[in-house]
DNA sequence: CAGAATCCAAACTGATACTG
DNA sequence: CAGTATCAGTTTGGATTCTG
């Protein structure tokens, strides 16, 4: 563990030189993992990697997130290429949300740290109210 | 890689039970990687992973963020307890930053979706290409 | 069913000025 | 040096209404 963080060392000074003296917009932080920063992208991408849904089956899946917001962060997501768009001509029309392979390939990682997240959930609580104790 | 997400699968209906029934609160991915969502957090984490900075240090590693946020970022990272804040009662004072163990241990995933970024931004920027050309 | 459009409230962010 | 305080602009988010 130890010597893999060292290992990285050299990786994270491409940050350093993007925020010194490289142009900014080519740092991938700003520029891809903020794009997955929205409140509800992560959990959309983590609904769609079990299986293709429908946009209703998704707002019942998630049911604190409002019309307007899946709407937009389906359409985000799909503009960065994580998520494929698919219309059948029904009446009523039924619209299919589904990974693409670029959105598969970034579940890995995503995953990973969604299970770091559940492992120490508690341990964030923990901290959080000795921090608020403390004040 | 394909095994690997079918072996997730069972995972992932934890967040259909609480989404659906439970309680939302306790979902990881609302209440812990949504802390990391600020626009500067995983930066900062990036940044702390490679030694302890002082304020002013940080300020300058990452010169488009204001005096503001990086108080604030820092203040909330501390509180999640993943920041560790020592002050040195010198004149003027001085503050040095550092990760806590739980930050550490949390850089490990972030950093695995950080190269996802890196390896994949050129994807990513094509996708937004692609689909701005077709509307 | 799956959205688009509109309006409004809240949160986020930055610039500036000030302090121990 | 490392903040705090205040204000203004921008973005985000939700509620509601309407449409193919």
């Amino acid at each position: 563990m130890e010597s893999r963080i060292v290992n990285l060392r050299s990786k994270l000074d491409v940050y350093k030189a993007m925020t010194d003296g490289g142009n900014i917009a080519d740092c991938p932080v700003r520029d891809v993992i903020q794009g997955l920063n929205g409140k509800w992208s992560s959990l959309l991408v983590m609904a769609l990697a079990e299986k293709p849904y429908r946009f209703g089956e998704l707002r019942r899946l998630v049911p604190d997130i409002s019309q307007r917001m899946l709407t937009q962060t389906l359409y985000d997501l799909q503009r960065d290429g994580y998520v494929h768009r698919e219309v059948f001509p029904t009446k009523p029309p039924s619209v299919e949300y589904s990974l693409t392979d670029l959105g598969r390939s970034m579940f890995g990682p995503l995953y990973e740290l969604v299970q770091w997240a559940e492992l120490n959930h508690d341990a964030v609580r923990g901290a959080r109210a000795a921090f608020d104790a403390r004040i």
